[in-house]
DNA sequence: TCAGAACGTTGGCTTCACCAACGTTGGTAG
DNA sequence: CTACCAACGTTGGTGAAGCCAACGTTCTGA
């Protein structure tokens, strides 16, 4: 992004959805610097997160979970596997699922790749104060809880 | 996105960055249905905001204004010239310069797709009050001149 | 005047979000 | 029990969006 950018259209700068965006673009250009140096991506850190929190789960409910389509799950999971992250195994009480467990390494950059995202938090945040912090984020999850809870 | 999507990590559900991410990717799908009908995608709609709002203007002055990469500002005037939305100039005061200019048809399109972008925000935003909305707009706003007027 | 900056352009790359199709396996209605 | 349909993992592909490096041309400032 030019720092020197001249103001944008009005039409643009006062647009939720321009706003958003533009909010959102910056917010993952911090992620993958902070994501770099793990050399991991969004889709992984997604998986990883989830597997730390709920434990092991079939990759159709983690791409649900983690809103990644089934298709690009088996990519990233291939990923993880082959850094030795996560563990894929045939489910025994269901052959058609595969049952994606976190390695030790694994859990241990689930929990480095949470500091990295939480520090990006701060620098992202870093204008608002604390109640506004809370308020920002009320309403967006009122906003996705509206367009997915249908 | 699934509507039945079980209940994200609260590591990622509570996260700021998540939260913009989701709640942008979600506003894009709008947005992106929304240009579908005029045939045009988010570089054109951002091009012909700028143009109508501050008249001509060269490429390079474009894209800083629209958050564009100057080579992905050449594809889409390409695009826009080809359907006869915009014309590009040589700048006879600065032979590096082109001068884009808007058509008759292209202050046109600007128009009809301002009222598309018009009502997607009022889909998008339906769960907030009219406060809420331009708290949302205020605190987004924030971090963008934060993040940008470095 | 001459070095460096700005401009338009080409070509390429990565991430993310999708979609369609297939074979395999499970569950279920008849 | 069988037929049918749904779910799963996988392959292969698409497109938007955001970038970066390099080049030749043109302008500008020291």
């Amino acid at each position: 992004m030019d720092a020197t950018a001249p103001q944008s259209p009005a039409g643009l700068r006062t647009t939720p959805s321009w706003l958003l965006n533009q909010a959102a673009t910056h917010a993952g250009r911090l992620i993958s610097a902070g994501f770099a140096v793990h050399d991991l991506r969004g889709y992984h850190y997604r998986l990883l997160a989830a597997l730390a929190e709920s434990g092991p789960a079939s990759q159709a409910d983690l791409g649900r979970r983690c809103a990644i389509d089934r298709s690009d799950v088996v990519a990233a999971v291939n990923d993880l596997t082959g850094r030795g992250l996560v563990v894929r195994a045939p489910d025994p009480a269901d052959r058609r699922r595969n049952v994606i467990s976190l390695t030790e390494a694994g859990a241990d950059e689930a929990h480095r790749m949470a500091d990295t995202v939480a520090r990006v938090q701060d620098d992202l945040l870093a204008p608002l104060s604390s109640a506004e912090r809370d308020q920002l984020t009320r309403l967006l999850t009122r906003l996705l809880e509206h367009h997915s809870g249908h």
